[in-house]
RNA sequence: GCGGGAGUGGCCGAGUCUGGCCAAAGGCGGCGGACUUAAGAUCCGCUCUCUCAGGAGUUCGUGGGUUCGAAUCCUACCUCCCGCACCA
């Protein structure tokens, strides 16, 4: 190592000047007047205060990419932001004792820099933070918008609550069965609060209906936000319900109370005949009322019902609901499997045809009749389980022998309360937030008028001085929070609550566009040009969450008449995690590798080479400091290479071994090509790592062309530029060019690469048998190998078998003049044809395979050490070569 | 339960869409060799089994099937990961 170092670069000192040269030239500043430039974006980061591996990978990622395209001669958008307000600045400030903004403008200090270190071409001058007030005023503005569009309102409501973070949580931000906060992990609670809403579920069709579009988008995600969604076509319908005749003849001689029409919501109604009972939520109003004035259900609304609970569990009412399509009283039930926010928080009970109702129907001794079967005459026996799939009606009166979906639609029409209904999961947007470090809401609330919105010319509303207190510091900016109405210009108080910086995020990527626009939040004409991004890459923590809200707001901006794109996010990638010894990195596990002592240590290149070659992007891999070192060694030889070629210039011969390499520089190309493409790093950067390695056995082995072996180092150079740009730029002025790497040109074949494959393989191959023999036949010291290539008419007949369709292929090749003349030996060898029929490929033409071996024949001579000869079959010991076919030359090892 | 993804040689991992030089790329680990005083680095081989000239056999979660031919297509099952879920 203490060798090498003293032999390769200073990865310190090549790193820093080449990020001060990109960033005099502008390298990375795209134009505002460049026509629809690629937009190339990572998910920008939360300033935490330091970048982490899992960062790097993401940055790396569209680093790469972006310079590819680059390299590719477009237009490149490439930007950089800060996602900067949120809770933790604000624990940290407490912490600290400074404030959040000290803080953050901190953090985002450490982190520009480390990301200038790693190497990032960013166009910085787009650079924009969430914290600023020239950014979140825009926030504001997008708030009173939606508020104009009918898309915003206020409405007390059960909040998802987190004691901790003493804030709301959407419910997105709650996780898992266990109801924990996305953020810290706390169990979230539940408290009545007014809360403003952006309506998300105006959208929940586009939504959904769009997700078929994102053909550019992982499946896994978009199956996730399909499920979020949760659209669900159905119907309403209404059951009459009452207090049961014998139940009110026993307590008084009133008159049988009435509840009237109690609506629900159902996907089978085609099952309704077989609806037996009715079942309410604990929390329903009908619920509600009877646990006032009965003991049992009292009872067991506030001590029985467990919804968390496996069993269904339920107390029967004095109450029976009408059944709309047989007129039959059923039993009326207050259960606890019945949820209030699900539906209408009523449903009725088909146990023959749901697990769930069965289990309860069971349970309480409610019948149970099948009313869908398989076929008319395979009526399921439903006592024991539930039959759940769809099929044909029975039991169910006029509606027997129709199809449940036909059911379905007849059904609906002709029961007079039953409507098409569809019951999305999705709900509106809570975006209130009981905290300091947000966008404040721009809304004042005044006791004549109400909530008013504060004028677009009295934005933005800045944060008040930061306060240290437990509950909302901007409830306690005394100042700051009393103002007067917009409308009547009494005393009026502000809205104290801020916004989820989901907001924030949810259309970031527009404002890159322009980022410095006082008069409006994006630039129109230019955003239709450069929207939507094109290749989106980030963690598959934000599937739903961000993507979503990003998806929402897009679509309510472009239905402003302000943008003609109505999806933000072409292409994404989800990147895999990076793990420490099969464990997510984290500080609390302590197993993370800081970026910081990587670059120290090796340099970014290194850093972000090993990242790119250690797997696709969005798989999980393995940090392993063996491949941070394999990734340094190459870099280092790769320089060595290099510096060996400029200081000393071969002036071997242009000779067969030359056309090898050429041809193998042409072949690597075209699968990096591909690979960039594709944005699968691993193979573009393994076949660069052979080619510098061919390169040097090449000068190992002889003394090389100077010509070919310089465009393999300037091809190896220019392949590495997306990934290690600072070696590369560094290698492109050792080797004479004047211009950044960074904007030279992806290299092209220079040959036709079609049959490249076929050659490597014929090449591969014939090393291989030569191997086989020497083993086989325990040659020990083999000194001379003789290869021989078949003659043209085997090629001929090998061409007329692959052609042929005729059943037996002996009769063609014998029918050809020239096949003919060769008598015994073409009729055998087509024979051979005819029994691989099946399997025949076709093989390079004979001029071909003799110039690509004797291309080759260098690697043999230096494997074996022994004299090596390539020739045609008309030149050999003829039974040598009888045994000669194409794609498979004869050998002969003396 | 519903939906999605995946199971490949000691390990990691390509290949599967478009079946055929696929005993299956590449890496790691292991073995042998070159270089070196030595180690490291680098370079060259080997790394399923058998094999006396390039041969043969058994492999890609398991069992069936389609095909001249299956890691690749179909089917059933098993296992793992992820998302959603007393969702009406």
């Amino acid at each position: 190592m203490q060798d090498q170092d003293q032999r390769g670069f200073d990865h310190g000192e090549i790193e820093s000047r080449w990020q001060h040269e990109w960033a005099d030239a502008g390298t990375f500043h795209i134009p505002d007047d460049a026509d629809d430039p690629t937009y190339v974006l990572g998910m920008f980061p939360y300033t935490s205060g330091e970048l982490h591996m899992g960062h790097v990978r993401n940055y790396t990622i569209t680093d790469a990419y972006a310079r590819y395209r680059k390299m590719r001669g477009e237009d490149v958008l490439h930007p950089i932001g800060w996602d900067s307000f949120g809770l933790p600045a604000e624990n940290a400030a407490i912490e600290r004792d400074t404030n959040p903004r000290d803080w953050t403008m901190q953090c985002i200090e450490t982190m520009r820099e480390q990301m200038r270190a790693m190497g990032f071409g960013y166009d910085w001058e787009r650079e924009i933070a969430t914290c600023e007030p020239e950014y979140f005023q825009w926030n504001q503005w997008l708030f009173t918008r939606l508020y104009e569009e009918g898309l915003v309102h206020r409405e007390a409501s059960e909040v998802n609550w987190c004691p901790s973070c003493e804030t709301v949580l959407a419910d997105e931000q709650v996780e898992g069965d266990a109801e924990l906060c996305w953020r810290c992990d706390t169990p979230v609670e539940t408290r009545e609060l007014d809360q403003w809403f952006w309506g998300i579920t105006e959208y929940a069709d586009e939504l959904a209906d769009d997700i078929e579009r994102l053909g550019g988008w992982p499946d896994n995600v978009r199956q996730m936000q399909e499920n979020w969604i949760g659209r669900q076509p159905g119907a309403r319908l209404e059951f009459d319900v009452g207090e049961a005749r014998s139940a009110s003849e026993d307590s008084s001689g009133d008159e049988p109370r009435e509840y009237g029409p109690v609506e629900v919501f159902t996907t089978r109604i085609d099952t309704i005949y077989g609806a037996t009972f009715f079942a309410l939520a604990p929390g329903h109003p009908i619920s509600e009322e009877l646990a006032a004035e009965n003991e049992e259900v009292r009872q067991f609304v506030e001590e029985e019902a467990d919804p968390e609970g496996d069993e269904p569990k339920g107390v029967k009412t004095d109450l029976t609901a009408t059944n709309p399509a047989t007129g039959e009283e059923i039993p009326v039930f207050v259960a606890d499997f019945v949820l209030s926010d699900v539906g209408t928080g009523a449903l009725m009970g088909v146990p023959s045809h749901d697990d769930r109702d069965h289990a309860f129907a069971s349970d309480q001794g409610v019948d149970i009749v099948p009313v869908v079967a398989p076929s008319p005459d395979d009526v399921p026996d439903v006592s024991e389980a539930a039959y759940t799939d769809d099929g044909v009606l029975v039991n169910s009166g006029d509606y027997s022998g129709t199809e449940s979906a036909a059911a379905r639609e007849e059904l609906t029409r002709d029961i007079d309360s039953a409507t098409d209904h569809v019951q999305y999961r999705l709900r509106d947007w809570g975006i209130s937030r009981q905290r300091y470090w947000g966008t404040p809401i721009p809304v004042v609330n005044c006791d004549d008028c109400g909530p008013v919105m504060v004028p677009d010319e009295q934005l933005p509303v800045e944060l008040p001085e930061f306060v240290q207190t437990t509950g909302n510091p901007l409830d306690e900016a005394t100042e700051w929070k009393e103002t007067t109405c917009p409308d009547c210009g009494g005393e009026a108080t502000r809205e104290t609550d801020t916004m989820d910086t989901f907001v924030d995020s949810s259309w970031y990527f527009l404002r890159y566009v322009s980022p410095d626009d006082d008069e409006a939040p994006f630039d129109v004409e230019r955003a239709n040009e450069w929207m939507p991004v094109d290749q989106y890459v980030g963690g598959i923590e934000h599937a739903v969450m961000h993507l979503l809200y990003s998806r929402f707001v897009t679509k309510a901006i472009a239905d402003m008449e302000l943008l003609e794109h109505r999806e933000p996010f072409e292409n994404l990638v989800t990147q895999g995690m990076v793990l420490a010894d099969g464990e997510k990195m984290s500080k609390s596990k302590g197993n993370g590798v800081s970026p910081l002592a990587i670059v120290e240590e090796y340099g970014a290149d290194t850093a972000r080479l090993f990242t790119m070659q250690a797997a696709r992007p969005e798989r999980d891999f393995d940090w392993s400091e063996t491949g941070v070192q394999s990734a340094y060694g190459f870099l280092q030889r790769l320089h060595e290479t290099v510096e060996a070629f400029v200081e000393s210039s071969p002036d071997g011969e242009a000779d067969a071994t030359a056309d090898y390499v050429a041809r193998e520089i042409d072949a690597t190309v075209a699968s990096a090509h591909e690979s960039y493409e594709a944005l699968t790093f691993t193979e573009a950067l393994r076949e660069t790592r052979d080619l510098v390695g061919l390169l040097r056995q090449y000068r190992e082995h002889t003394d090389p062309d100077a010509e070919t072996f310089e465009r393999g180092l300037s091809v190896a150079v220019r392949l590495l530029a997306p990934v290690a740009p600072h070696v590369a730029e560094e290698l492109w002025a050792t080797l004479g060019h004047e211009e950044f790497v960074a904007e030279a040109s992806f290299p092209e074949p220079a040959g036709d690469v079609s049959d490249a494959e076929r050659e490597r393989q014929l090449v591969e191959n014939t090393r291989e048998d030569v191997r086989n023999i020497v083993d086989v036949a325990g040659i020990e010291d083999p000194e001379r190998v003789t290869i021989v290539v078949a003659p043209a008419w085997k090629h001929r007949a090998l061409d007329i078998a692959v052609e042929s369709d005729a059943p037996n292929v002996i009769g063609e090749i014998m029918g050809d003049e020239d096949l003919r003349s060769k008598g015994d030996e073409a009729a055998s060898y087509g024979q051979e044809l005819q029994n691989e029929r099946q399997s025949l490929n076709r093989a390079l033409t004979p001029d071909r395979e003799l110039a690509v071996l004797r291309q080759a024949v260098w690697l043999v001579e230096r494997e074996f050490d022994a004299e090596v000869s390539v020739v045609p079959a008309d030149e050999a010991d003829e039974d040598v070569a009888k045994k000669a076919a194409p794609n498979r030359p004869a050998i002969r090892i003396d």
